[in-house]
Parts: C-alpha cells; structure tokens; sequence
DNA sequence: TCTGGGGTCCTGGGGCAA
DNA sequence: TCTGTTGCCCCAGGACCC
C-alpha cells in the first residue's frame, strides 16, 4: 500500500485530495513516514527528517500519524486477503504476501491475473483507498513486480522472464542489500543484478560474508524459495523515544528509563509474553547508539524485575554528553514466567517497591506545552456547534479546525478557536466508507478504540510496498 | 536546526564446559 | 594435570526492512 498512510488522510479529508500531504513526526527532530505522490514531486521522501521536507515542500499539509486509523484499514484489507488464501503474511500494516496456490483459486496466470483485479476493487470499494498487486512465482519478485504496479495497478512477472527482467536492475533491488552492502558492491564494481551474477558466489562471500554473500548470489540469480509463512510469532518487544532536547540530568534518564520499562512491560503483558532477555538503547548526542543486555535466569514479565536491570545497564553507560534516545526492549520470548524469587529483583531486600522517583523537572520532556499536545495536526475533533473536524493547525493559543467529513466532494470549512474552547474536544475517525444499508458485515473501518490514546503518537514509516496488497494511490474526489 | 520507531537477522568476540 | 578443540551461550554492534 504505497503512500498508505498519506492517502488515507487524503480520503479522509477531502481538502487535502490532489495536495501534497507528509505524514510523520512533526517535532523538530521528526521524519517523514509517508509522503503523497503530490509532496514526491517536490523531493519529499520516507525517513527523510520533516524539517528538510518542509524546506523542499513548504506548502504542503504536515500531520501526525492516526494510527487507529491505518490500523482499522489494514485489518480490513488483510481480511479481504484470507479470502483467497490460507496462507497471509503480513509484513506491516500496508504490505503482505499471498501464497494463490495455496488458496487453490489460481491455477494459471490468467486466472491469477483475475482474482487479483477483484481483489483490488474490493479493496478499493470497501476502504476508499486503492490496492497495487505484484503476481510472481516468488516472493522477492512479487515485490519487484508490486513497485512497478503502483500506483493503483496489477503487473504479472511471467514465468521464465524473471532472469532478464532482474540482469540490469541496480543491485539495490535485491532483498538484503541495503546502503552498506550497495556501498561495499559499488567499490568492488558491482552495480546491477547482472554484474552481481558475473561476480559469482565466491566473490560475494569474500565481500559480504558467508551468509549473507550466498544469500545476495541466490537472490540475484532470481532464487528465491522462502515460504510465506502465516503465522509469526514475534522475536522481542521494544519502545523507545528520542527528546526534543538531548538529556544529560542522570536523574531525568533514570526516571525515562523506568518509564519506558514501563511501557514495554505493559506490551510484553498484552501480548500474553514474557521475556528472559532486557535490552536498554542509547543514542548519544552524535548519533553513536550502543546497546547493554542482561539475561535473567527465567523468563519475566514482572515490571520490577525489568526496570531494575534496565536501570542496572544504564549504570554501565556513560551519559554526561548528552542522550537523545533511549529504548528498553526484552527479547528470548517466552509464553510462561518462571521468577527467580531471589535474584531477580532486589524488591524483597530492600523493602518492597520502591517509592516512585520524583519527576526530574529540568530540560525539555519529551512532550512540549500541554495545549500544543491535544491539537496535533491532523487529529479529529468534535465542536459542539460545526460537528466533526480536523486539526489543521495550533499555536499562540489559538486552534485551527477544518470542518469536512470523508464523503464530501468539496473541501469543508476552516474556523479558529482558542485551545480552550469548551465547545472543542477530540474525537474517533470516521469511517472513510460510509456504511449504508447494503454494506457487508465485516470489520467495520472505524476504530474502537479511543483517540486519545494517540495524544502522543509515534511516528513510523509505513511507506512500504505491496507485494498482493491494497495500496494507497491517488484518491480523487 | 538533519537523521523515528519497531522489528529481524547475522557476525564476531569472550567465557565456559565437555 | 595440562593443553587444545569444539560448541554453546551471552553480549554488542551493524545492516536491513517497513
């Protein structure tokens, strides 16, 4: 789903159709998530940092991710997948493979070719948002073939092509190879898939390692036999959040590292996981990132035991020239707990939990003023008198709202109001495709869950392709 | 006032036990 | 008892992906 994010918000919010509009974080150390094809034009792209896009696209809409939203949408486009077959892998919200064979509904190209232009229109009818399917016999391929789809398009590789179709490509088409490897091919004169072949496997593995180096040979002769695999479970769980401001108070980090603690433990829990592995990150001002791991002797998903040895590796890591990113993470999953009642947390010894930590009050949190917080761009509001909205923009106390809803063909109306207007309050996503009478049953496109949640939103990048999923083109009034 | 967040996989070094 | 080998685990870092 190219763009997914972007065109989303574009459906939803009719002003924005034919705009360039940047998804992502809007802070100062913010990147792009997503960028409509229209803020392409200008330069802008995913993991870009906002600030430059904004200098290269100054008239664009800048907003924050509605991850309820995208989410909802996603479920809504995986379900129409499970249709055609057993075999789904989700590899984000707006990309995943489809094994057709395995569904039995594909037998030959063409038939291939016919029940993915079905899919697409489904996906476009019940979700507002268009779909770009890639057909191949392998899944680097499909993907290969999805590229060239989109926006809102099909292409099939056909059997036999695929050597030729992959010889002159750059060699960062190839799954594995990433800035690092392209870099190490480029200076050994390898630039295409076919010069890759010519190299030979042996050369590979001297440049790149024994794995890797086989893995890229393979790749490029266009093997590519990995399954689609529906079922994953996850390896680790992580938060992390960079600070507007780089930290260098002890007592501040300590209290951010017991908070992010916190947050993982409180995810380890809802997934119904335990984890014998905890993992503290930290980014340092120049951008250098190291990592501490300490593994317990059992599996935990007890909060106490988690912070105390993410604060036990933060004793081991230098902090006085300043942080800007900390995350804590557990890994070696596990569906069970088995505590160490003497080792791992200290809690007994010294008296039980101990007494929260004062909140440090100096340098910047990583939220700004409160009022900045509630009226993020983007977000949908509710006025008691002009009805649902969006936030187009905030500052010096003063709120701006545009008035539109998804359905309507002409732009809505934009009012101002003070931050604290009573009559102004946040409020859920409306659904992009109005639910009539007729409409299926299916998992609904409006979330249940609450908006507020997002007060703080991550920013992520989700401008993936899309191997057999909906893709996010264009979405014209 | 460049560079997010959540992941996976691989490599290589060191400790340790068989 | 000492030494060399092997394999496993732990840890840290890097590359890559969306």
């Amino acid at each position: 789903m190219d763009a997914f994010y972007a065109s989303v918000e574009q459906a939803a919010k009719p002003s924005l159709r034919g705009k360039a509009v940047v998804v992502g974080g809007i802070g100062p150390r913010g990147v792009v998530a997503t960028a409509s094809y229209e803020a392409r034009v200008f330069g802008v792209r995913s993991a870009m940092p906002t600030a430059q896009a904004r200098r290269l696209c100054p008239h664009g809409a800048y907003l924050v991710p509605r991850f309820e939203v995208y989410r909802a949408v996603s479920e809504r486009v995986m379900g129409l997948l499970a249709r055609l077959s057993p075999l789904v892998e989700p590899l984000s919200l707006d990309e995943a493979f489809v094994d057709l064979a395995a569904g039995g509904s594909a037998d030959t190209a063409e038939r291939a070719r016919a029940v993915a232009e079905r899919l697409r229109a489904e996906i476009a009818a019940a979700t507002g948002v268009t779909g770009s399917v890639g057909l191949a016999g392998a899944k680097m391929l499909a993907k290969i073939a999805s590229e060239r789809a989109k926006p809102d398009g099909l292409v099939l590789i056909e059997p036999g092509t695929e050597r030729e179709l992959l010889a002159p490509l750059p060699v960062r088409t190839l799954p594995g190879v990433g800035p690092a490897t392209a870099e190490v091919l480029r200076r050994a004169g390898i630039h295409t898939v076919e010069e890759t072949v010519r190299a030979g496997e042996a050369e590979l593995t001297r440049l790149l390692g024994r794995a890797h180096g086989a893995g890229v040979f393979r790749m490029a002769l266009g093997v590519d036999d990995r399954p689609v695999v529906a079922e994953r479970d996850a390896k680790s769980i992580s938060v992390e959040d960079t600070f507007e401001v780089d930290m260098t108070d002890r007592a501040r980090i300590r209290f951010e590292v017991r908070r992010l603690a916190e947050r993982c433990v409180t995810r380890l829990r809802a997934a119904g996981r335990s984890g014998r592995t905890v993992v503290l990150k930290v980014r340092r001002y120049d951008f250098s990132t190291l990592t501490r791991s300490e593994t317990l002797r059992g599996p935990t998903d007890d909060l106490a035991v988690v912070r105390e040895a993410a604060e036990r590796l933060l004793e081991s890591v230098d902090t006085t020239e300043g942080v800007r990113l900390l995350g804590v993470g557990v890994s070696s999953l596990a569906d069970f707990t088995q505590e160490d009642l003497f080792a791992q947390s200290e809690r007994a010894g010294s008296g039980g939990e101990r007494p929260a930590e004062p909140a440090p009050t100096e340098e910047a949190a990583p939220a700004g003023p409160e009022a900045d917080r509630r009226w993020l761009p983007g977000l949908d509001v509710t006025h008691e008198r002009f009805g649902p909205g969006w936030v187009q923009g905030s500052g010096v106390g003063r709120v701006t709202v545009r008035f539109e809803r998804p359905e309507d063909r002409v732009p809505g109306r934009v009012r101002t109001f003070a931050v604290d207007d009573p009559l102004l309050r946040r409020s859920g996503p409306l659904p992009l495709v109005p639910r009539g009478p007729g409409a299926s049953g299916e998992a609904a496109d409006q979330p249940s869950g609450s908006s507020e949640e997002a007060s703080r939103p991550k920013s992520a990048s989700g401008a993936g392709p899309a191997s057999a999923s909906g893709s996010g083109g264009r979405s014209s009034p």
